[in-house]
RNA sequence: UGCGAGGUAGUGUAAUUGGCAACAUCGGAGGCUCAUAUCCUCCAGGAUGUCGGUUCGAAUCCGGCCUUCGCAACCA
């Protein structure tokens, strides 16, 4: 692929229903942000693009449940991601919102070009409608009963009990989880992208990297997950899409198309047009063309995003973007995967999190210390952990004692030795060099050395390896205390001041290096470090290219007789009662979660005693228990009754062995209709009580009583 | 059940096309004293999840099994 003359780099629009947490940053936040400040220090023409997404469903059931307008929770987390990502230094040249003007209308615009252009396919089906609620609900929101295994609270998308798929339709008994009451079928008319007929171009261009055997990108330079992935969606054969919904919160469907009446656009079609319209915003306040971004040739399209959104933005996204024609398609998806807290996956509902906005206030002034143990545990080709352990141990031990301690000493030493005044020096002295003690090197062949690790570094962070890139940079920070251990100037300057000169330039230099080195993943002891050594500030314009062709040459990136300021740390230890104190926060708000139980399960609609009545409990004791083959929660039981001996099934395998549950006494709906799970037929329940965390607990009668008594 | 990505020193991660299993941290020993008890050197630590196959040679290729995560409601 020839060389782009501008980037447009993407980050994932966060949802509007919740803040924003570290997982967010790993995935899809901090990478963009490292690859377009690098970008930027390269003198690449690169605009980095995002926005809140705050249209859709969740949204306006959120503020249902809280009883405000979903515009008031939009705003709310608007305001809340802006102060996150400015906090923690995330440099997007444009933050833009769904709810915007600008937006609705750029959504609608390219709703309307591909209606004209006859790239939709109508089609009219049957969905259940919650009058109460006056809106058609979407799979998740309907549960009913199981037809395959007779649970009752399937829902309308999947059973999670037997496992099966389901469409809402086939679901016994449906009730919208909305307002409880039963839903009813409406027929609405949708259109749909033909995703069937994207197959094979979808395909070519995501594992030869080709369009119509014209090269877009390497294949080889996307990651094996995101292939991978695509793949799977591809074999499985893609169904067509509907681009819109039956909402109330969100993009209306173009007026002067017949039946948009109540039609909104829905997510897929509406967020990523998203990164569209913030560029428009963008251009128009910066007095550029959006289209030299969108609609080039010679620009390149990059999505930073989690691997939850791999299918949208290599897919769908591309699908809707091919269908316009003109548009560049992406030339990357640098996907993520997910990082871990503490042992667990980050829970935004069991409140197993560290929120962005949270870290900023408990640990100000840490931001660079959070951005340099993301990268470092950045999940780039698997999942990764956060622990605050190893978040301490990689500050201490590395940006502490190596980086800040190199820079330190070096500061430290220029000013005892000649009052901070870079020295002169003389460029034929044979000083050691950073690699081995015993080998004998000119300041210019070190210098060129640090050259080279400074392209490694590039390579890397083009190469969208963060981690790489990090690791390089703290060889170089190494490689100073290496040339500074190795020629022990505190010891030389008793016998020969000129070689400590030459030794304390080339530190100097390596500081400078770094300066500019450090800038995308630690802006801010970035900008520090300039001010120690008095050099003016980076406007991320080309400074790094510049410092490159520099080194290239033979020239010296601070000259002779420059003045450098006092010392000052750029990084001070992390104590372990901070980390002690956060490691309780974290436990704390998982037990708070817990006890919240009523939330999720309020007490259901009174019945009367006749509907109690009609029930018959019974007690019974297990005789005989096997695994369902084929199914990973399901036991088969033998149970007796005293009066007879029955066959139950029951979804307890995942927390009980066959030979754990023989010989309990356990309490049982002994007149439910019998039905066949998995080929076997169960004549009966078993009760158990859930815990918040899943854990069943039999309810078994407190003396062992005899089989089949009655329970009321 | 199927599909996708993983499983490598205690921990976290590397290893272009098969060719001496590397790096950081932790642990042990030593050196230095400019520096935030920091820095530098050396040592130790592994049947690369498991069983089998191909090969002169396998972490790498092939097959079986075990295991972790994910697979279009929400969620990076």
């Amino acid at each position: 692929m020839n060389q782009a003359k501008r980037i447009l780099v993407t980050s994932a629009l966060p949802y509007a229903n919740g803040p924003l947490h570290i997982g967010h940053l790993a995935g899809a936040y901090l990478s963009a942000d490292v690859y377009v400040r690098f970008q930027r220090l390269m003198g690449k023409d690169i605009v980095f693009i995002c926005g809140s997404d705050e249209n859709g469903a969740a949204i306006t059931i959120k503020a249902l449940k809280e009883k405000k307008h979903p515009k008031e929770i939009v705003d709310k987390y608007h305001e809340l991601f802006k102060q996150a990502f400015s906090g923690i230094g995330v440099s997007f040249d444009y933050y833009h919102r769904t709810s915007a003007q600008l937006h609705h209308e750029t959504s609608q615009e390219i709703f309307r070009e591909l209606y004209k252009s006859g790239k939709f396919e109508e089609k009219t089906t049957e969905q259940y409608y919650d009058t109460k609620a006056n809106q058609f609900l979407a799979d998740r929101y309907i549960k009913g009963t199981c037809p395959n295994c007779d649970y009752a609270d399937a829902y309308g998308d999947q059973c999670e009990n037997c496992g099966s798929s389901l469409s809402p339709t086939e679901l016994i008994n449906p009730i919208s989880t909305l307002t409880g009451d039963a839903p009813v079928l409406k027929t609405t008319t949708h259109w749909y992208l033909p995703l069937d007929k994207d197959e094979d171009w979808l395909r070519e261009w995501i594992t030869q990297g080709t369009i119509d055997g014209k090269e877009h990108h390497l294949a080889s330079d996307w990651k094996s997950h995101v292939v991978g992935q695509c793949k799977s969606w591809l074999d499985g054969g893609l169904l067509p899409r509907a681009m819109t919904r039956d909402l109330d919160w969100g993009v209306d469907v173009p007026q002067e198309i017949p039946g948009s009446e109540g039609k909104k656009l829905y997510v897929w079609m509406d967020a990523p047009i998203g990164y569209i319209s913030s560029t428009k915003a963008w251009a128009q306040e910066n007095g550029k063309d959006w289209k030299d971004y969108w609609q080039s040739e010679d620009s390149k399209l990059v999505h930073f995003v989690g691997k939850d959104n791999i299918v949208f933005h290599c897919i769908i996204f591309p699908s809707i973007l091919k269908a316009l024609d003109n548009y560049v398609l992406p030339t990357n998806v640098p996907a993520n995967q997910f990082m871990n807290l503490e042992g667990n996956k980050i829970s935004t509902s069991k409140n197993w999190a560290i929120w962005v906005n949270e870290y900023l206030a408990d640990l100000p002034g840490k931001e660079d210390e959070l951005r340099y143990f993301m990268v470092k545990a950045m999940p780039e080709q698997k999942d990764s952990e956060f622990t605050w352990k190893g978040f301490q141990e990689a500050i201490n031990n590395e940006l502490v004692n190596n980086l800040a301690n190199f820079i330190n000493r070096v500061i430290v030493l220029t000013n005892k030795y000649y009052e901070g005044k870079i020295p002169e020096f003389d460029d034929s002295l044979m000083i050691c060099g950073s690699d081995n003690t015993e080998d004998i090197s000119f300041l210019d062949n070190e210098l060129l050395r640090l050259f080279d690790d400074l392209n490694d570094y590039s390579h890397h962070i083009r190469a969208y390896e963060f981690r790489a890139a990090l690791n390089k940079m703290m060889e170089i920070s190494s490689k100073g205390n290496q040339i500074l251990q190795f020629n022990e100037p505190w010891k030389t300057i008793k016998t020969d001041e000129e070689l400590v000169k030459t030794v304390m330039f080339l530190c100097i230099q390596y500081g400078a290096a770094l300066s500019v080195a450090i800038r995308p993943f630690l802006p801010k002891a970035s900008e520090n470090l300039r001010a120690l050594l008095n050099l003016p500030a980076l406007k991320e314009e080309g400074e790094l290219v510049e410092m490159m062709d520099k080194l290239a040459l033979g020239e010296y990136l601070i000259e002779s007789g420059h003045q450098i300021n006092e010392a000052k740390h750029l990084f001070s230890r992390i104590e372990d009662d901070l980390v002690d104190a956060q490691i309780s926060k974290l436990n704390a708000s998982k037990v708070a979660a817990n006890t919240d139980s009523t939330s999720d399960n309020p007490i259901k609609e009174n019945i009367i005693f006749d509907d109690f009545s009609k029930i018959d409990f019974r007690t019974a004791t297990v005789l005989e228990a096997e695994k369902v083959p084929k199914a990973d929660k399901l036991l088969k039981l033998t149970l007796d009754l005293g009066f007879e001996k029955r066959t139950v099934v029951s979804g307890i395998a995942e927390q009980y062995k066959p030979e754990e549950v023989i010989g309990k006494q356990v309490t049982i709906v002994a007149n439910l209709a019998p039905r066949k799970i998995r080929g076997v037929e169960s004549q009966g329940m078993i009760l158990m009580a859930e815990n918040q965390s899943g854990k069943l607990s039999f309810i078994s009668p407190e003396k062992g009583w005899e089989e089949g008594t009655v329970v009321r």
